[in-house]
Parts: C-alpha cells; sequence; structure tokens
RNA sequence: GUGGGUAUGGUGAAGCGGUUAACACGGCGGAUUGUGGCUCCGUUACGCGCAGGUUCAAAUCCUGUUACCCACC
C-alpha cells in the first residue's frame, strides 16, 4: 500500500476529465487540483495561514534548491519541511532534475548522476537518484519525485530516446533507494515529443508501480497544440487509477485543456511569478496592474472575486505599490493570482461532478482573450 | 557691479564643424509554465536655453540676450 493513494470519483461522459482524490499522510485533498510552488520552503510572500484561507491543498517545495541551501540535513533536524515551514496540508518535492537542467551552466550527465555546479556558490554537486531520493526523504513531503531528465526542446529522436530510457534506468534506482513508509514516490513519464517514445516511456513505468505519475518535458516551448497531442497521447497508456500529475504547467488554458486529457495535478510558477512582475490574472486573460490605463481605475482587480485583495484594494492603490515597489503589491497579487488558480481548480472539480464540464470548457473558451490557443477539437 | 564657468529628453549626462543626437535611469508597451522579487525584448529628443550670424554643413564657431553657479568688490 502507498503513502498516497488516488480514489478516482467520477469521470466525464465525454472527453476524459475525471474527478478524484488525494489520500495523504497529511489529509485528503481534491482533484483535479493546482499545487501552488514554494520552491525554498515558501510559497513567495505568503504566509501558510493565508494559503489556508485561499483552500490551498498540496504544495511543492524543491530539492535542488534545499538540497544547496539550507541543505536537507538541516531541514531534518527541523523535523521536516511540514514543520520547518509551519505548513500542515499536503506537500510535493520536485527531484531537482528540472532544475539541474534548466539552471546548471556547466553540467555532466553520465549514467550514474549528474555533476553540475551550484548557481549560489558555483561549488561542485552532485544529484543522482540515490542522492535525490534520500534528499527527499530528508525533506519529508508527502510525495517525492522521481530523479529524472527533463529533455530540451527541440531534441532529435536518438537523444530522446536514449534520455527517456535513462530516466526509465534512474526510475528504477529510485524505487529501489526510496524507503520512508510514509512518502509516496511518483514516476516521471517522458519521451519528447515523440508518441512512440511516450508511449515506451508510460508503460515501463506503469510496471515498476509507483504511487503516481507525473508527466515531464512539456510545456518546454513546443507549440500548445504539440503539447496537447502528446498529453494525449500518454494518458491513454496511464493508469486509471492512479494520480496523474502534468509538471510545471498551469495557466488556465493549459489547465482546462489539461483536464480534459485527463489530467488531476498542476503546479506553475506562473500565477506566483507574474504577480511579482505586476500581472494578474482573470477569466478573460492577464490584466498587467502597471499599465497606465488603471493610474485611475478603482474597480477591484475583478468585480466578482472573492480573494482579499479584491475585496479590499483598488487597481489603482495595486498599481501605485508596483511603482513604488512597495512589497505589499507583490503580495496582494500573489494572493490574487493563487486565489484565482485555486477557485479556477475548484469550479473544475464542481464541474466536472455536475456532468458539465464539456460546458464549463466551452464558457471557459467564449471568455479567454488569447483566442488563438483555442484548441481545434472544441465543437 | 567686475571676472570666470555652465546651459542637450522626465533625470544624470556623452557629443567639441560633417552618417538617422551615445549611454544609463525613468516612462510606456510586451515576454515570463517542475521560481533568482531576477531577467529579457521593443519603444521613448523632427531637436541641443533664447535671438541673430559665419559655413556647402552648426548641439558643436562668432555676437547678443536670459537663467543658474563660483570668485572678487
Amino acid at each position: 500500500m502507498h503513502a498516497v493513494t488516488y480514489e478516482l470519483i467520477k469521470e466525464a461522459k465525454q472527453g476524459k476529465a475525471r474527478r478524484g482524490r488525494l489520500h495523504t499522510p497529511h489529509g485528503t485533498f481534491e482533484t483535479p487540483m493546482f499545487m501552488p510552488v514554494g520552491t525554498q520552503a515558501t510559497v513567495k510572500t505568503l504566509s501558510p495561514e493565508e494559503l489556508y484561507d485561499m483552500e490551498s491543498q498540496v504544495i511543492l517545495a524543491n530539492t535542488y534548491h534545499l538540497f544547496l541551501r539550507p541543505g536537507s540535513g538541516l531541514v531534518k533536524k527541523a523535523g521536516g519541511l511540514h514543520k520547518f515551514m509551519n505548513y500542515n496540508r499536503g506537500m510535493l518535492t520536485d527531484s531537482g532534475g528540472f532544475q539541474v537542467f534548466s539552471l546548471g551552466e556547466m553540467r555532466k550527465i553520465t549514467e550514474e548522476g549528474v555533476m553540475f555546479r551550484s548557481h549560489i556558490d558555483g561549488s561542485k554537486q552532485f544529484l543522482s537518484p540515490e542522492v535525490s531520493v534520500r534528499v527527499q526523504e530528508e525533506l519529508g513531503a508527502d510525495i517525492a519525485m522521481a530523479f529524472d531528465e527533463c529533455i530540451p526542446y527541440p531534441s532529435d529522436f536518438n537523444y530522446t530516446k536514449k534520455s527517456t530510457e535513462r530516466t526509465t534506468r534512474w526510475a528504477e534506482r529510485c524505487l529501489k533507494a526510496h524507503t520512508r513508509p510514509d512518502q509516496a514516490l511518483f514516476g516521471i513519464v517522458q519521451g519528447g515529443m515523440f508518441p512512440e517514445l511516450r508511449k515506451m516511456s508510460a508503460e515501463s513505468l506503469l510496471e515498476m508501480d509507483f504511487a503516481g505519475y507525473g508527466i515531464g518535458g512539456l510545456s518546454v516551448g513546443e507549440p500548445k497544440p504539440v503539447m496537447y497531442d502528446m498529453l494525449d497521447q500518454t494518458t491513454d497508456w496511464m493508469d486509471k487509477q492512479k494520480a496523474r500529475y502534468l509538471m510545471g504547467v498551469g495557466t488556465p488554458d493549459c489547465i482546462v485543456e489539461g483536464v480534459n486529457l485527463g489530467v488531476d495535478m498542476f503546479d506553475c510558477v506562473f500565477p506566483t511569478r507574474v504577480a511579482r512582475n505586476g500581472t494578474a490574472m482573470t477569466a478573460r486573460g492577464r490584466l498587467v496592474i502597471r499599465n497606465a490605463v488603471y493610474a485611475e481605475d478603482f474597480r477591484p482587480i475583478d468585480e466578482n472575486c472573492s480573494c482579499y485583495t479584491c475585496r479590499n484594494f483598488s487597481r489603482a492603490y495595486i498599481r501605485h505599490l508596483f511603482k513604488a515597489e512597495e512589497t505589499f503589491g507583490l503580495r496582494l497579487l500573489s494572493i490574487h493570482n493563487l486565489h484565482f488558480l485555486l477557485d479556477f481548480a475548484k469550479k473544475i472539480r464542481d464541474a466536472i461532478e455536475q456532468d458539465r464540464f464539456a460546458e464549463f470548457r466551452k464558457e471557459f473558451w467564449d471568455n479567454w482573450e488569447e483566442k488563438d490557443k483555442r484548441p481545434e477539437n472544441l465543437n
């Protein structure tokens, strides 16, 4: 029995959307879900209480960053990540694989693992399936992710195949190294933009009996239709009784389409990152709060939003905070954006429950301003 | 009052006779998808205090004028 299990509650009549529950050592959570990102053991600018208020469920932390600073040994001494950062709901740690490949200037990939230089002090570091699992066990999140290579886009077939096969071997080693009974381990499907490699990756990982599965290597620069196609090809080969987590994806349009293709979990830095750059998310699209048109706009970001920010502050005020570089602005927009996405996921869950997800999806695209991203199969 | 100096966009300033007046900040847009509050991209002076003059050519040279700064009475 895995420490984290997925309970399938309901499937949509058309499309592959599904309503489920994730049972974890820190509670049961509703899917489809959006998971706020708290890379360095904090969702930037927000307190745990503020996250609870917006009904945040599972949040992410990052192995690469915490491994380099403050070190997993210290977190272990503190009593684990939950205690260390005082967040008592679900938690997931990324394996560090992605960062090694995206942040690492000099890195050397071998069968054994990856040698790389720390972005903090330039020191030489080594991460492998065994090291990543050990670090993640010390961090102690409910869900740990297998150490994988996120293949850049574009990559040719031969490299993708070689890398995907290695990621599969690394997955096996992660499973073998994993010992903590109160923590689940998720495998990660790779395969780049090649359907047959996606299938190969999914099938071989399926045999290993992970608690759930991440879908990696998507949203790395490929066109949206390609991503949706790959996602479609990937979920077809996955176990219906286990959670599917589309890694690093989390704009509203991608979430709707991801859910429609059978995804249960999403995470993304997008809402919190763009918040810090002055962009608010709405059901229509982005609202760049620092634009001059909002200088004297005393309405809230969204009239219909119930978040703390929208209940109390105007666009003009938030714009002023950004212009004056006051940190409260970062917080207000982070609160709004996270609230928006968590609420968005809730609306999706309700729609699936009430058998109207197809309608929800259609309505979403009718309101969405980026019409060019509209999928073709939306009758 | 006398002598000297400086006047270039929102700001700090380059340019010292000859391509479309550098560069930085700011402003205005945009990007941002397993997080560096980072970063990246585009745009932003039909004009060089004002008025004349010299020259094929003037922000650059000359004259006058105005403002400010420094020194001395």
